[in-house]
DNA sequence: TTATACATTATAATTATTCTAAACTATTGA
DNA sequence: TCAATAGTTTAGAATAATTATAATGTATAA
């Protein structure tokens, strides 16, 4: 289990101040062994039911784009009205249960990897994801 | 060039009346050699130029989705604060260019085929979308 | 042609996200 | 230790995409 002086440093680390606010966002999204697929709304719900006290959604919007521009965290390209980030920052992509509108990681030995034959020209690959959406068989394909 | 009454019939193959509106946006949409990547908002925008009067976004909102309902239309994965769709249904994938924030399609050619060696249990594999984020080499990874 | 079911529209409502400006706090250096 | 300052948090307003509503309009089948 990490602890409290660790998530200073990765605060700190990230030029960030370590505030109770962030301290507290840092051990919800890190003191965990799975990876955390979350919503904005979640994070600020789990936040709130944690702690017993809110903390600014401001707070949480600012926080978790300031991590995930420092590549602790990664936003997940998915059609939804909602962003989703994912704590696992490895090369990995997802599975999407439409049934249950869960984001499952996608390991390595899942899928093969992949093999871009032909790029965009003078540009350079900075990110491949895949989202391979599931249903049951007798689910409605969209 | 596809005709009016090309649009007329795909319409009433959707379950849809051809209505003017449904019809120009039809022909704003299919009427074209190329994909065409698009938010409601440029298709809103193109269809009040072209027709010099207004639609009404909730018709063109209804009736996208109906067309993607029916696979006349594809949504693309993307973080976005606005939702892409994709004229080409069929299987590709997709660039996407950082720089210039433009979305290019990703033909078969230019990628091998996904193997997904490892589903989730019970479930079907309802799609599998790519999305390779590129940039200029100079440019900040985020 | 008329009844009816479906469509369109303007506008209001909703939801996610970002902005703002005032109050607050971690840090630095005297 | 303590004050100055630079960065933070916050509530609430602003923005923007999307969806809902309810009145009016229109394609269609009988």
């Amino acid at each position: 289990m990490t602890k409290h002086c660790n998530f200073i440093d990765k605060l700190r680390e990230a030029g960030l101040r370590p505030t109770k606010q962030r301290v507290k966002i840092c051990e919800v999204l890190f003191n965990r062994d799975k990876t955390f697929h979350f919503t904005i709304n979640d994070l600020a719900k789990k936040i709130s039911e944690d702690l017993n006290e809110k903390i600014s959604l401001a707070t949480v919007y600012n926080t978790v784009h300031h991590f995930e521009k420092k590549g602790y965290l990664k936003e997940i390209a998915i059609n939804s009205d909602k962003s989703y980030f994912d704590t696992n920052t490895s090369a990995h992509h997802h599975f999407y249960d439409e049934d249950t509108h869960e984001l499952i990681d996608c390991h390595q030995n899942d899928i093969d990897s992949i093999n871009i034959k032909n790029n965009v020209t003078g540009k350079k690959v900075k990110s491949v994801e895949v989202l391979i959406k599931v249903a049951s068989d007798n689910q409605n394909q969209n």
